[in-house]
DNA sequence: GTCTATACTTTGATAGAC
DNA sequence: GTCTATCAAAGTATAGAC
């Protein structure tokens, strides 16, 4: 039967096959690592053609080369760029907690890319390419903090001999390894270590000038 | 021409055929991961048959588990059972930096194996069934180090109120972080971030007693 | 722009001589 | 135990219709 009311009755989506084989690619390896992800299982995962990758991404490098960009290195720029309006207004052992717990959920929905990228020589040198051109990595995460410490330092709330870039280093250090460790033993495992919220608290308090104890 | 002489006069070293596969696999992961990892290039490498590598680990799984053993498992064992003699008859803060620098140089490595048994599922469940078993994984790595600031707690070379399980986190994070930033990065992005000399210094200032510092 | 069908290449694994 | 030679399967990528 011809049914002329629509033009394209069935099949294609014709809008965000892009977006569906970015998805699925991003699912794939979130799921089972870089080793055995195949282009016919995207395809199929994302319901569309194998060709359609091809023609979308020219080749399997440059689909995961855009999972990258659009998984990793958008979200850290922009989580690097949204810790002043995160930590605004709060006290610095709140601002380190918040942003503690932010950072290490971030890392947690990351890692699984970033591993996959580690576990190929070209992924890798084009990841970091890309990185240095964008000057992202995780001392930027340190910096951000380091800054925001020497700020409330000069403002006398932290202890005037206090190594804030230590300090930062050991906060955005802690988060990472809590990340790692679920990543790579899963998520019961976490439950041996010490907690991030903890760990965090510590170190603020440490840092801030005894008088501001509670 | 024919040299009785000897027995077998050339080609097979006939001895440590198994150990040449081991160690051109892990050279190989190390250098270019998991992904781009035949057993086709293996074979070159060590010098020998592709068909040896089936002789002696069945199937290419078995031998990348095998190295996972081999690089990662009794190393990680071996290391965490060092602690104590590492420690033995230093200052606390000597102690945290000599095992903090030595913890850094572990991971890194170990971070390329790591990193690539992550990229593939079937090798990160068979990782952690093992590291369960041998009741492994970096939390342990925190333990031994909280275990011996308690003692030295108890024995009063610690303030009383120090929290020595997130001191000993935070010690093994900055470590870990180090390391995979120059994993990731490359070793001259390494420079971006203090040092783990330094970080780790600035712990054990913090929980040392007021009245032991130089 | 997307699909179906297919060409070409690489890879893991095996058989059998020595 | 190790080698040479070979295979079946799986994978990436392309051609051409719509």
């Amino acid at each position: 039967m011809s049914a002329p009311a629509e033009r394209k009755p069935r099949g294609r989506p014709s809008e965000g096959v892009r977006e569906a084989i970015l998805a699925a690619t991003l699912d794939l390896i979130t799921a089972q690592g870089l080793a055995r992800l195949t282009t016919k299982e995207i395809a199929a995962r994302a319901s569309v053609a194998e060709a359609s990758i091809y023609y979308h991404f020219g080749d399997k490098k440059g689909l995961v080369e855009g999972v990258i960009l659009d998984a990793v290195l958008r979200p850290l720029r922009e989580f690097t760029a949204s810790f002043a309006e995160r930590v605004a207004g709060k006290s610095v052992r709140d601002a380190l907690v918040d942003y503690g717990l932010a950072l290490e959920s971030f890392w947690k929905r990351v890692l699984p890319v970033l591993s996959a990228v580690q576990a190929d020589v070209e992924l890798r040198d084009h990841f970091r390419e890309r990185i240095r051109e964008l000057g992202l990595g995780p001392h930027r995460g340190v910096r951000v903090v380091a800054v925001y410490l020497a700020e409330q330092q000069r403002a006398g709330l932290l202890r005037e001999g206090a190594d804030v870039r230590a300090t930062a280093f050991s906060v955005a250090s802690v988060c990472f390894l809590s990340a790692y460790e679920t990543h790579m033993l899963g998520p019961t495992a976490r439950d041996k270590l010490p907690t991030v919220e903890a760990a965090v608290t510590t170190l603020a308090r440490l840092i801030e000038r005894s008088d501001s104890r509670p």
